[in-house]
DNA sequence: GATAAACCTTCTATCTACTGGAAGGTCAAG
DNA sequence: CTTGACCTTCCAGTAGATAGAAGGTTTATC
């Protein structure tokens, strides 16, 4: 199949796909007697496969490791556990800034009953540090 | 003052400040006698207040216009209480994502007991869709 | 047979908000 | 007089795409 079935198919946008190519994070694809690339059911998994993972928000680098270890089935998956444990912590690690960012603007919107800039209390904490 | 001194008050790195400048954040430094950029009291105020807008993940677009509006003293700070609670939206809005996120991550975490890659049942929910 | 739409290709530029480094000028202390 | 700490500009790179230009191919329709 040619590019924008396999978009179709997988998920992943056409030039999302040249893109993973140019980065190596899939192999060169075969190219028909056009230049165009051909694509087959393998590369619907592994786009899929990838796609999932970016839905995760795992870096490249970190998708790149587990399709890698992926295909040796032979060995041990503790490579595997330990890239989703540290993308848990990564999203977890987020979620604790976003709180502490979302106590601040939520205290900073409700804080300003004036009209006019000059007593704007949003802008006066925002100079002189928020102290919540 | 010179730039370094700036960013030590302000808390901004110096390549910070300069790169502020080049995308009109800030007004042009007046330079000394050997072209160092000068600067004094005010400077440090103005970035204060960016650093603390930063700190809270709001875009640089959107600090431009907090500064703006700022400056004028009697406008109405309708607009300030605007920018805050799009901030505000924009964080919740990454927080219900993070949410969405810790789950998928925190189940796929625990859902492999084996020790091949070839029966891991990390890799093959992501190959097949987190169905949690 | 002409032509237009819908593909495909490569290359370049753009986005965000910086950060790092190179190459070179200036200044103060020892 | 030289060393180190500043300052300057400019260029490159980060992550993960996305948009667009310029050009080739194929297929359907008139």
């Amino acid at each position: 199949m040619k590019i924008s079935q396999l978009a179709k198919l997988s998920g992943v946008p056409s030039k999302s796909i040249r893109f993973y190519e140019d980065v190596c994070l899939i192999p060169k694809a075969p190219r028909n007697a056009n230049g165009y690339r051909e694509y087959g059911q393998v590369d619907v998994d592994r786009l899929s496969f990838i796609r999932r993972c970016r839905e995760l928000h795992m870096p490249i680098k970190q998708i790149e490791k587990l399709v890698k270890v992926k295909t040796k089935g032979n060995a041990p998956c503790k490579e595997v556990d330990t890239l989703i444990a540290r993308q848990l912590e990564n999203v977890r690690r987020s979620m604790v800034e976003l709180t502490l960012l979302e106590a601040s603007l939520s205290t900073l919107a409700h804080s300003c009953q004036k009209s006019l800039v000059s007593e704007c209390e949003i802008l006066n904490r925002l100079q002189q540090g928020l102290a919540n």
